[in-house]
DNA sequence: TGTACATCAGTGAACGCGCGTTCACTGATGTAC
DNA sequence: TGTACATCAGTGAACGCGCGTTCACTGATGTAC
């Protein structure tokens, strides 16, 4: 039995200029492919190829090579979360600092409940890429960290009493999101989504006095 | 260039009645390229079997298949990880309740520092073996939090003012002691291992008056 | 306008690899009579 | 005591699979003269 798409979705070849437009192509695959899936070992340069519909050597036009692949897709998934708690964040009232640290820690959970593959590849392979000690995570979390640590600040700002410095306040916060979102998505079938955002309240509230 | 282990450490083959000591061989070499090597797609029956010295074969008869070899390190993990957990808390005198606690979790950040392939392994493929909806973890994690949970009721019991009921305080000590841990398992190369314990003890803090 | 050539997007077939698993076997050690 | 046979521990060789990657190629579209 052949491949479905090569019989009902035949790929037609981009016109003259227009060859980047397969890097997109390819890169929003992957994407698609990683949703259904479970982590980085389900998303392969064949897989791929067979969802865009392009044979597998085309794929090394675009990308030097999987791990280049990887490494767009995790870049792209940053972005996506910054942005939804970013815009989270904002849609806050701005005198409501607490709201705006809830909402951004909410979004983060929504993102990592909706997408357990991205969120395996994202927090599962960190590469060091900053290298100076300090008590943060580096890399891609650094800004994610911080627009929390931002938040917090906003709260001692706003005259609210916290039982740590505002910037251990977020590193807890974020820390202990993490380890809930993780258990859950280890947990086979993803029972108990709806037990995290109370959690995460409730780990907020423990950082106030 | 065939294997070292062939020319080195040529086995020899169990006496008569003896065949069921080739399984404790398997499992103690699954162990070992466990601790060495990162997760559970390190762990190849070939490669167990080029540990132990013997053919890929043999290993099929004391152990269904691959599945059935994961299941076993994984149950012989948690009893070792139950077992600091116990000695750590036994190792403080019974009247420090606090004490207990933090040598409980000091114990489990031992041995997750000390084991990351086998902790990825344990917490990061969790199968759902209960499955009455509860609000603590299920399955092998089970008595690991219940041990948690029982230090917690030493400390109320001691007159300790917990700011949430004693179970929800070790849920949270726990997945939050959890999250520190994966987060460092998920840099490459572990920096700042130095950095755990502070963290949990800064969190067993929160959850105290 | 015609034509030789360059550039483009993308391919087909093959490579070597390591994996989990199966199957018929080997050869030593015990047991029945 | 001798011998045929059963049982044991473990093996060698092969299977089919999917993977990442390479390489020479195809055929359409543009450009130089």
């Amino acid at each position: 039995m052949p491949d479905e798409v090569d019989l009902t979705t035949r790929r037609v070849r981009n016109p003259w200029g227009q060859g980047e437009r397969l890097r997109t192509d390819i890169l929003d695959a992957a994407v698609g492919l990683l949703s259904e899936l479970g982590g980085e070992e389900a998303l392969t340069i064949r897989g791929v190829a067979r969802a865009v519909g392009i044979a597998p050597a085309s794929i090394y036009q675009h990308f030097a090579d999987k791990a280049a692949l990887v490494r767009a897709v995790v870049e792209y998934d940053y972005e996506r979360l910054s942005a939804v708690m970013r815009e989270a964040d904002e849609s806050v009232e701005p005198d409501d600092a607490v709201g705006r640290v809830r909402a951004q820690i909410h979004a983060y959970c929504r993102f990592a409940i909706a997408n357990p593959g991205h969120y395996r590849l994202m927090l599962g392979n960190r590469r060091l890429t900053g290298q100076e000690p300090g008590t943060r995570p580096r890399g891609p979390l650094l800004p994610i960290v911080e627009a929390v640590i931002a938040a917090f600040e906003r709260c001692e700002r706003a005259g609210k009493r916290l039982r740590l410095p505002s910037e251990r306040a977020a590193v807890m916060v974020f820390v202990g999101t993490h380890g809930r979102v993780a258990l859950y998505h280890s947990d086979r079938q993803g029972n108990g989504a709806d037990r995290i955002l109370p959690f995460v309240d409730e780990l907020i509230s423990l950082v106030f006095d």
